[in-house]
DNA sequence: CTAATTTCAGTCAAACTGACATAC
DNA sequence: CGTATGTCAGTTCGACTGAAATTA
């Protein structure tokens, strides 16, 4: 129920930068789970809708690429959305496979919402790092990110 | 099925150390799962041995505290590793609430074969960083992580 | 025919919750 | 009594798989 008060992992565990990315990545997720839930969104209801608000009104295959979600993933977070009037899905006349995605009014709204939520929750979680540090571990993660996922 | 070739996410997604962190995390995730998958084991299996190793027989809840595992994952996991007989759980005759967990020279060989993995995995994971930059990392991330997880 | 798009019905690992029985 | 321990059953989120139907 609640933190317990020891030893974050052993030796051979708690120096691996694997170990080390995937525990702060848990805290991450915490802090960002707790905003967003505070407010009734999840990570996926964020990124899809600031990927469908800088591309513009998009097919789903075109989401999926733009925001790195999975289809599957993509087709039941925007039932969610939509269920919430935040998205619209109407079909596409010039193909008719596609279903076009817009955001709405609402939709824009309820983004600035959550941009605001998640800008203060960066600030919680580097804390206790100074600006420089901040844009340090940005980029070094940045470099990461750009290496892997070209795999 | 195989990876979309496109943008990884939109920019105001993409410099979140929120994001950052939990997409390398991902990336990290994905190596080390293939690395132990391969050899019959997961994240869990490796800590709990680590954690074992290093503490000696212990009790279930103590490895929970030295681990950072809940404890209904702990008896779960300790299962698994029991049933392949690379721990072995034992009451304990002074605190009859108690089990026992002592590590097998089984497990301790499996260990021994998991640390490699890991290791191996850990270059991988951060190859375009040079040996200063991964320290960096470490630091910084270490730093977030005494940070939080002190509740 | 092949390829792209959407949808559905799952799995999986990790983190976590709540309840319960037992023993200290 | 209250607290610690072990167990079980369950949820959540994110990432991922496979298959099917439709249309280009």
């Amino acid at each position: 129920m609640e933190t317990p008060s020891t030893d974050p992992a052993p030796v051979r565990v708690r120096g691996l930068p694997s170990w080390l990315l995937t525990q702060t990545a848990a805290s991450a997720h915490r802090l960002v789970s707790g905003g967003l839930g505070a407010v009734g969104a999840r990570g996926y209801h964020f990124r899809l809708l600031a990927t469908l608000d800088e591309s513009g009104p998009t097919s789903q295959a075109a989401l999926g690429r733009h925001s790195g979600i999975h289809l599957s993933d993509i087709v039941a977070t925007l039932n969610e959305l939509a269920e919430q009037d935040l998205v619209e899905r109407s079909p596409d006349p010039v193909d008719r496979r596609r279903n076009v995605i817009t955001i709405t009014p609402a939709g824009k709204r309820k983004l600035r919402h959550l941009e605001k939520v998640i800008v203060q929750v960066q600030d919680e979680l580097l804390e206790p790092l100074s600006n420089e540090e901040r844009e340090q571990l940005v980029r070094l993660l940045t470099r990461l990110l750009d290496h892997h996922g070209r795999g």
